[in-house]
DNA sequence: CGGATATATGCACAACTCTACAAGTATCGA
DNA sequence: TCGATACTTGTAGAGTTGTGCATATATCCG
């Protein structure tokens, strides 16, 4: 059956409904900014980096990130306990004009904490991996 | 009292508060096919062109637009009975690059048949101006 | 003025979304 | 193999949103 949606060289599908569908999951400002944190830095980050960033409940950035990855947004990579998500690159201009606009406000102030936390956590890696879990106190399970 | 947001010259203020506000207005299929025909066509419609470019009620339109104008997408302007609706324009990148984005989606099929009846509802427009009401059969009003 | 027309909105109800708590799965290391 | 740890998910209640019908407001024109 054919149709006439564009497709892209990594077979993401990016039409009207793909669009509408990638606003609603960034219309949440806790899931817009995780998109936030892998756009401004290029980065990949695992769910307990994001909890210690955003200073989120597990649960909710994990509901989150699984919402952003059926919108196909982003997506998981796992390592061992580790699960690490990223941004679904693709060659098309409308996923990368998403990606340019989410990086682009500037002088916010939720965005900005995110990212000094962001730059604190990432000296935590070992080898570009990350060996710790949540670090921040009354946000660690049991 | 002193906030970090950034205001562009028309005073609105993009934040990250104000894209996922944004975000939700967008994430409306209907809103969604709205705004690309404006950014599309760097144009300005009233509602019952609106009404028969995208063959929705009267009142989805009317209140979709509200909503886009809450989100601080589109203002309208009033000349006699008829509203024009624009994009609210900023030298602001990130509501630049918003409407890029809006209008770089090509190949969907529901966004092609509404630019075909804009193109044929902008050939009834007397000096620039919409001066007939909504003539799609089966959405014209009593 | 009075009817027609362009647009906006009040209301009610179904559908969806967010959030919190609790419990589940999978993997690592001792 | 057992406990700790990183992450996922079931469930339920509160709040929000979309939809359709009906009606209201504002403006034009004869």
């Amino acid at each position: 059956m054919h149709n006439s949606t564009s497709i892209d060289t990594k077979g993401s599908v990016v039409n009207g409904k793909w669009l509408s569908g990638a606003f609603k999951a960034l219309s949440d400002p806790t899931r817009l900014r995780m998109v936030r944190l892998l756009a401004a830095n290029r980065s990949q980050l695992c769910v307990c980096e994001f909890v210690d960033c955003l200073e989120e409940r597990q649960y909710t950035v994990s509901r989150g990130l699984r919402l952003l990855e059926q919108a196909g947004l982003v997506e998981g990579q796992k390592d061992g306990r580790w699960v690490y998500y990223s941004l679904v690159q693709g060659d098309d201009t409308t996923a990368t004009l998403l990606h340019d606009l989410v990086a682009s406000v500037s002088g916010d102030e939720v965005f900005s904490l995110d990212q000094s936390r962001f730059e604190g956590r990432m000296a935590l890696r070992e080898d570009g991996r990350c060996r710790v879990g949540i670090q921040t106190e009354g946000l660690v399970e049991r």
